[in-house]
DNA sequence: TTCAACACGTGAACC
DNA sequence: TGGTTCACGTGTTGA
């Protein structure tokens, strides 16, 4: 049962309990509805959220919102990955190579290679002939395109031939060939406003973190 | 300036304000604390929560997690799309054909079809030829081989110029001709209505992860 | 008993 | 001025 405060405070101040006494607590039922709509709106989000998150326990209010932020932000790195790194081509000219894993086989390597440019038709025949002379293995090959852009991947092992130490120099040095070749092609045709950015090379060596 | 109503509660219940009252203050003291240590943690929370939204403005705690909650249904079908793009071919013929959503515009329809089939040289053309011949729009495009095979998936918008009631049906139809000419070019009858499994066994997948 | 979590009403501040 | 949002202290309930 709520305690009406004002009873003593009115006391207190000496204020008349009267008409005015009426006004003012008509103000202040108006005022706590309105404070009691806003509680069940935040509420009412609150619970969808957890329907949201995939807990099967019911959960305090502060650890759900934990919750919710921990999914956010996993959810933003996977899209991120997703999107941005491996499917959607950029417009700008990209190449990159990585080490995924160094213990495939015997010694051989997983490579992560991915090359980003402008759609021309011999790219996809000079991608494999590249990828034919490098003493790789082609384990998938992706190609994705987006408004007359081509962002190729590819997860690839060394066969163990050569030495697999400069594996992953070899294999950007033949891709960063074949964004030559787009641009000395393209080089009569800029329908860009600004000088477009011709290379991009990367090199992110994941073996650091994983012994 | 927070009003202390215990001394006029305490008047009228009769209690002594003397030992008793003190402790009974020191409860309240230490019970308001730990609210406002509850209060504290949520609002941290909903504080990184707005670090997390993509929004400038300093918004409502409820338009807050309004924003929160659209924000994750939309991360949580991007993620879902995401991870169905990264498409292994498989070792049988497949066509598939699904309608996404029904309001991406005005009344235009997201479609996603894949194909699954043997490589074959004319097989990018074809499909080119084919998906330009359809009335829809292609936004994102998505070609995978393995060892031979290709997995190609359109994410495909209907231009609203035909009819959107056959829209799968028409997509569905255009691949399972192309399905069909490899089949013609190998040789061999087909069903006429059902995609057709056919088993690929000329030689061993040399991707494998195992070397 | 104490503790943690919640809803409530209220004062204050800001349009 | 009302209207709206926030923080605060408090009553209550369940472990």
């Amino acid at each position: 049962m709520p305690v009406n405060q004002s009873f003593a405070l009115d006391g207190e101040k000496g204020k008349k309990i009267g008409v005015s006494g009426a006004k003012t607590v008509a103000a202040l039922k108006s005022h706590s509805e309105a404070e009691r709509r806003r509680r069940d709106r935040i509420n009412a989000h609150l619970e969808s959220l957890r329907g949201l998150v995939p807990s099967k326990e019911k959960m305090d209010k502060a650890t759900l919102l934990a919750e919710v932020i921990s999914q956010v932000k996993q959810l933003k790195t996977t899209a991120k990955q997703a999107s941005e790194g491996l499917h959607v081509p950029m417009d700008t000219d990209d190449v990159e190579v990585e080490m995924l894993e160094n213990n495939v086989g015997h010694g051989s390597l997983l490579l992560r290679a991915s090359i980003c440019c402008e759609y021309r038709p011999e790219l996809l025949s000079d991608l494999r002939q590249a990828i034919d002379d490098l003493p790789v293995h082609v384990m998938k090959c992706e190609i994705s395109t987006l408004g007359g852009r081509v962002k190729s991947v590819f997860l690839l092992t060394t066969t163990g031939e050569g030495n697999n130490g400069n594996a992953v120099s070899s294999v950007r040095a033949a891709l960063c060939n074949i964004l030559e070749k787009v641009s000395a092609s393209a080089d009569y045709a800029q329908p860009l406003f600004f000088p477009r950015k011709r290379q991009r090379v990367s090199y992110v060596d994941s073996s650091c973190l994983s012994s």
